[in-house]
DNA sequence: TTATATATTTAAGCATGCTTAAAGATATAT
DNA sequence: ATATATCTTTAAGCATGCTTAAATATATAA
């Protein structure tokens, strides 16, 4: 291939199917903020191309190669935001949109020389997974959202949404960080929220806020 | 802006008008691998937004703004040169190619963070200088190409055309490097090539190569 | 100076990746 | 089960950046 556009849809796809189990033009259309015209359009040249499995009016499957590819672009893309962050200490509000732009800009021998040079992270700043020249992602066991806690329980952050716009930089705001821990207060199950411990005061997460953000619970003493 | 092509339109004039005093379309089509009538196009469009003044049949000259602009592009290109030698380690006749993508792809911030990474360099490997945030220059004063040298001159290699399709790799081959003295033994004038001496071996160089290898002279002790 | 070669532009055409508007298919609610 | 809402596709259109072929301008040589 070798087409920004194609492997942004490659990307999306992915991720999507990763996260939700299926994704379909409606949607995918959302997340690349074009018309759905454009979906339908896109998806025969993909599907022409062997990268998607496309049928009218079901949801869209990627084929073996059009998975791997976007493996690949998720390496490349969590790879530059190691860099981005840990070499040039960019903040991890900022990696992300960067990335997206290298990320169609290098190749594989290339991905691989700053693997090297930053000692094999094995997760990009938000703590998601970075696969490795295979395509073998490590899926880490016990993540939940902090919306699936329960009361009085203690976790520790390990994932943030790198995706959804401002999120980032209010989640800094409110401290969260990777490795920080919090405790549940209290749930509102009339809107959702959650009330959290962190820093040793307390905060009210919204379900929307509180749905990005992913923990590992810490068993009792 | 934010286009590519324009982007590699507008480097390649500012290059040429810089090496040679000026550029015509049927060079600028050569450089860049594309018709003729391409080239026309895209002055057309290049004119309208701004970057290029341009009139039917004559010479293509900058507008201030391109000449920005394509400073701006030569600067993003080198310092990535640089970081990819230097920091990653990659061979001096690959870092070409492959800044050549990344220099699409990167904020101003992002670069000049990279500059500060990799302290202010102030040459690409290739030994071109790299225009500060300003599009200030440093112009090495005393440089002349190989063939420019006479008979018993000694000179120091401080730069290498990093244009053109395997000079480099042959270059290498035969032990140009930045920094390394080489002494003009003769001068065959019938073909312009050189006969040099280089780590003690003798070697002829086309007029071809040696116009491709840019030295300063040392004076005699 | 005129013929010829070379450079440049114009014209028509094509794939890409979008758009909006309209038509058609599927899902949801009553 | 049927009406309605939503999703998806089709159709037509547009800018971009190329292409080749033909027309035109400029440069070079005799």
């Amino acid at each position: 291939m070798n087409n920004i556009s194609q492997e942004n849809y490659l990307t999306a796809i992915y991720r999507n199917i990763d996260e939700v189990g299926e994704i379909k033009p409606n949607l995918l259309a959302a997340k690349l903020a074009i018309s759905n015209a454009a979906v339908t359009d896109m998806l025969r040249k993909l599907s022409r191309d062997g990268f998607v499995d496309y049928q009218k009016y079901k949801s869209i499957k990627l084929t073996h190669e059009g998975e791997s590819y976007a493996k690949n672009m998720l390496r490349r893309h969590r790879i530059w935001e190691v860099f981005l962050h840990q070499t040039l200490g960019m903040t991890w509000d900022k990696v992300h949109e960067e990335a997206e732009k290298l990320e169609h800009s290098s190749s594989d021998d290339l991905i691989n020389l700053l693997d090297e040079f930053l000692e094999y992270p094995e997760v990009d700043p938000h703590g998601y997974p970075i696969p490795d020249k295979n395509g073998k992602i490590k899926k880490s066991k016990s993540v939940v959202a902090i919306t699936e806690l329960g009361e009085n329980d203690s976790a520790k952050v390990v994932m943030v949404n790198d995706d959804v716009k401002n999120f980032l930089s209010y989640a800094t705001k409110i401290g969260i960080t990777l490795g920080k821990e919090i405790k549940i207060k209290d749930r509102l199950e009339y809107d959702g929220s959650v009330l959290i411990l962190i820093d040793k005061k307390e905060i009210n997460l919204s379900s929307k806020i509180a749905s990005n953000i992913f923990v590992e619970k810490i068993k009792p003493a």
